[in-house]
DNA sequence: CTCCTGGACTTAAAGGTTTTCGGAAACGTA
DNA sequence: TACGTTTCCGAAAACCTTTAAGTCCAGGAG
């Protein structure tokens, strides 16, 4: 804890010079001599000197702050796209006010107010699935951009993850593999991210002209529930050659019970999993060939879109963010892991 | 994106009053006739007046908001930190400005100017490990809390888990349970964490009477590293009874590759892991008993603590918070599971 | 000598809010 | 009427910075 914080009045003292030509020495104006210049800034190292960042943005009208305004408090999805928002400003000069909801709107109202009462430049809106959510946009002195859940208005600007390539891509990669029998074991059906992928696995084996193995099996996202559909599915399909699974979870649980019931994967079942949620998919064994939702780089394109709409260049629409298949053990062709 | 934003001047105009006046009435003080004040209330309803931050801070030298300064990219701990301090703040009127050094130190004195020119009230900062990092506090106009990573700097404030009792805790609760052959299976030495609940594992054992089963066995904190010393350990020391692993990864794979040996847990060997990271302590089987950090309860107390500094009722020192012994499957009484 | 030019610097205003102090009106009392 | 008190409201300063406009001076051209 230190004195009193040095003013560009200070400064300017110290320096024997008026207030604003110490502003233009330290802003790197031009129309002040070089050894004015050079007392200027002397006198502010001394006094170890920090514009007052306030005053600027009362002047200027802005904050080079954004808000991000989650409702994800656990974190799952929120955090990566949160650490592509901070990383895309930190390169620059931004700094991000965070905010989290808790899935309380009433909250949510509560932090917008704050966030606007602050000033922020813009808004990231950060949602906890894929579902769409009530705009915030209408009638915001600031633009917003949502990320991984998008806004149910269509004129606001929204980035969410391509679920319904990346569960084709899965397919395609199982298909390229030989598979032929492919299962899809998934999330409840009221996210909208289970019924996406199911869109995808059915786009792409209807392309290649082949039947589902099944039913598509609906549960909870856990690790349990990919125990138990391995169970059921190894009943009523016992050929299955390959799974899909919704998450990482699911599919750790699926190669756990097929495992234990003697199926070999990758040799008798190829398994994908989706999330790439490291401690899950490369600590299975076999480690899983999984989706990335690249979450932190849809973060950071979010981030720069809202730089965009603060510029007054807004790209209004849903964009669909491509996936990546991680490829690990869990569809190694037979014979080579 | 609405028109201009009104300042307290349209609120005054609006309500036939000066701007003096508008701000009592706003601010519930008490020089104000009910009826002016409900005028001036209408007016701003009407305009939707937010007061600006900006101009306030700038008068009072109070922003109501503190800098989170983490190094922790990944986030494993620093997440539910930021969570229990953000919770602890959003409570109030307080705003978090997050800022993630990526265990860069350039970077984070950048951050720290940062911070500092945007006159945030004060400072947590979250380390990456328990191991003490070089203080930022020296000459700053601000106060600083640490959180998990303690300052080097003893007259900083500092809040960290208590590892020796928490490794103890969990020791004793394998003692209760009638176990005598207790092992232990941690992380790198060169982590505080590993070499703290080495201490603790020492004492509590030593307090019994008892010697450890073999070496504290060293490695990474991952679940392959716990197979592997599974296999190590129920070679050279078979009779073990239990384990007490440094993470729960380690202890997930402890439990695997021991049930793939033909040792039952919990029967044979009761199996503690650390840190309570839900997807792998309630998935594994049998669910893992293991210390929980509390660390969303510690970002909150950093976070009053911070309060309490920015009000000149500083704390310093190193504060150790419990931890918690979550106790599940892997170490119930034999014949009850 | 005057006028003009350009460089180096200063003055003052602006941005939005809070707060202190003074003023005015209303009312009661001598 | 004169005066004190209370109640309500307004003028203005303060917070810190940036910037437009203005001042001053030296030097060169006419």
């Amino acid at each position: 804890m230190a004195t009193k914080r040095a003013t560009i009045n200070d400064v300017a003292s110290l320096a024997g010079v008026s207030i604003a030509t110490a502003s233009k020495a330290l802003n790197g104006r031009q129309d002040v001599r070089a050894a004015t210049r050079e007392r200027v800034l002397a006198a502010a190292a001394q006094l170890s000197f920090q514009p007052n960042a306030l005053a600027r943005g009362l002047l200027s009208g802005q904050t080079r702050t954004v808000g991000l305004l989650t409702s994800d408090s656990v974190g799952r999805f929120g955090i990566p796209v949160l650490l592509g928002a901070e990383n895309a400003f930190g390169a620059g000069e931004m700094a991000v006010l965070l905010c989290d909801a808790r899935g309380d709107a009433i909250r949510e109202q509560h932090h917008l107010r704050a966030l606007l009462s602050r000033r922020v430049d813009g808004l990231i809106v950060v949602g906890e699935s894929t579902d769409p959510r009530p705009s915030v946009s209408k009638d915001l002195p600031v633009p917003v951009v949502y990320a991984y859940g998008p806004s149910e208005d269509p004129e606001d600007v929204s980035f969410v993850p391509d679920d319904v390539g990346a569960a084709a891509m899965a397919v395609n990669h199982l298909l390229a593999l030989g598979r032929r029998r492919i299962a899809h074991v998934t999330g409840p059906t009221h996210y909208k991210a289970a019924r996406d992928r199911e869109e995808g696995v059915r786009l792409a084996l209807e392309a290649a002209g082949l039947p589902q193995a099944g039913q598509t099996l609906s549960g909870p996202w856990s690790q349990r529930w990919g125990r138990h559909a391995a169970e059921m599915l190894l009943m009523s399909e016992p050929e299955i050659d390959a799974v899909f699974c919704g998450s990482d979870q699911i599919a750790a649980g699926f190669v756990e019970a097929a495992r234990e019931r003697g199926r070999r994967v990758p040799d008798d079942i190829a398994v994908v999993g989706y999330d790439n949620w490291e401690v899950l998919s490369t600590e299975t064994r076999p480690a899983l060939t999984t989706v990335d939702m690249n979450l932190e780089s849809l973060g950071r394109t979010a981030a720069q879109h809202l730089f965009a709409a603060i510029d007054g260049k807004a790209t209004p629409g849903v964009h669909k963010m491509p996936c990546q298949l991680v490829i690990r053990d869990s569809t190694s062709p037979p014979g080579i892991s």
